[in-house]
DNA sequence: TCTGGGGTCCTAGGACCC
DNA sequence: TCTGGGGTCCTAGGACCC
């Protein structure tokens, strides 16, 4: 049996938490630099907001229907998740941490009764303890579960809780449930299922899998006999190595300078280096990439990215940086105006597995890597951007987070003033 | 005026090996 | 005239997830 957990509207939740006047009302969070509307609560949901809206574009309704709109405030999203997660892993050892607000719970071996027990007890305590609400769904294989937690949150009178036992049952679930709400089936595939009147999960399930191979792949007989009750999706219950490591940003502005530019890439190869260092890995190759703004018609449009491959794996912040700047350099164009920038670091291995180079100086990577271990301390202890590399720059893009809320558990300042 | 960020897996085809 | 068989690795692109 798997179980799954997701907290609902998990970041308007957490701004509820920390401001119960919320209660109730509209309330959505929005992505870096204020543009599209990524949480939303069930309120906001029920005007019609969808999912990914540019705010820009609901200015009318936001002010009409006083929706509380807020900065995304990752700091406090993560601490929330967090706890969330530790208390799931209370219930049940086997738990794979699927997403900011998403968790597979192993709970093989356990009596039907004891699910039906715990079940509740898990969504009371997460609520009561951490102020957290979330739906639990239990079923035979992960793609159920997915699809037992769709229901828990749809149905209030489930309570958060929804256990998909019988084959009835599950039968009569999936005869109602839409083809393209399938964990696995994404915008493309239900549009090729339904020009073949699969509508549902039930018609899906009553392809042959020759059919579905030859349609969907291996990931999608995956699905297939997921759905028909056989378990194929093992649970991954230790946290995998990264295979590629991504910091990338939009400007708030467009940005026609190199040096600016060179520094938001310095900035972001050096938090990724960053994460690269906290997996213990080291990465020989980088990519990175700049994109002129997309939505204007009328400018020169540029999309361009370059690979650096390095003499040998490398984890430092400098090394990283000074290569992603230099490539950088081939691949900006004078003249245009640029949205977007990202680091992306590749090939990765882990420390210990590899060969030092015959190339390379021993005592230099060794000083590096005491340099780095120094800046990661400082910056854990201090916050983020405590220490940083001259090629950042001083003066960083600032991207437009007007509507932040406070950093209310994992803020320096606020531990500061608490002290005062 | 304003439009997110960070990942994974699979497949087909080409290059290359002996 | 006729031109093998069996493999691996890499890459780009397309699908998906939150």
């Amino acid at each position: 049996m798997f179980g799954l957990t997701d907290c609902n509207n998990f970041y308007v939740s957490c701004e509820r938490l920390f401001n119960p006047s919320l209660e109730g009302r509209p309330v959505v969070v929005l992505s870096n630099n204020d543009g599209c509307v990524i949480s939303r609560s069930n309120e906001a949901k029920a005007l019609g907001i969808g999912m990914g809206e540019p705010i820009f574009k609901m200015k009318e309704i936001v002010s009409r229907e006083r929706i509380a709109c807020f900065s995304a405030n990752f700091s406090l999203y993560g601490d929330l998740s967090a706890r969330v997660m530790d208390k799931l892993r209370s219930y049940s050892p086997g738990i794979e941490i699927y997403s900011i607000d998403e968790a597979f719970l192993d709970l093989s071996g356990v009596p039907e009764k004891e699910i039906k027990s715990l079940g509740p007890e898990i969504v009371r305590r997460i609520k009561k303890d951490i102020g957290i609400p979330v739906s639990l769904g239990v079923s035979h294989t992960k793609t159920l579960a997915k699809v037992s937690t769709r229901l828990s949150k749809k149905y209030p009178a489930t309570k958060g809780f929804c256990f998909m036992q019988k084959k009835e049952d599950i039968a009569r679930v999936l005869v109602k449930f839409p083809v393209d709400d399938i964990w696995g089936v994404g915008r493309a595939y239900s549009k090729m299922l339904k020009s073949y009147g699969i509508m549902t999960a039930m018609d899906f399930t009553k392809k042959s899998p020759e059919w579905v191979k030859s349609k969907m792949g291996v990931p999608g007989v995956k699905s297939w006999r997921e759905l028909n009750g056989e378990a194929c999706i093992r649970l991954e219950d230790r946290v995998l190595d990264k295979k590629q490591i991504c910091t990338s940003r939009s400007f708030s502005r467009d940005l026609y300078d190199f040096e600016e530019i060179c520094k938001a890439v310095a900035t972001f190869a050096a938090s990724s280096a960053e994460k690269l260092r906290q997996q213990r890995g080291g990465c020989k190759e980088i990519i990175v990439f700049i994109l002129t703004n997309p939505f204007k018609d009328n400018a020169k449009q540029h999309y361009q990215s370059a690979v650096v491959t390095l003499v040998s794996h490398s984890d430092s912040t400098f090394t990283i940086a000074g290569a992603a700047c230099n490539a950088l350099r081939d691949i900006f164009r004078q003249g245009h105006g640029y949205k977007k920038a990202g680091v992306i670091l590749s090939d990765i291995s882990r420390k210990s597995d590899l060969t030092m180079s015959l190339f390379e100086d021993p005592l230099q990577a060794e000083k590096e890597s005491s340099v780095m271990s120094v800046m990661d301390e400082i910056n854990s202890r201090y916050g983020r951007h405590s220490i940083y590399t001259a090629a950042a720059g001083v003066e960083r893009i600032q991207s437009n987070q007007n509507l932040l809320s406070k950093r209310y558990t994992t803020s320096w300042d606020d531990i500061i003033e608490v002290k005062v």
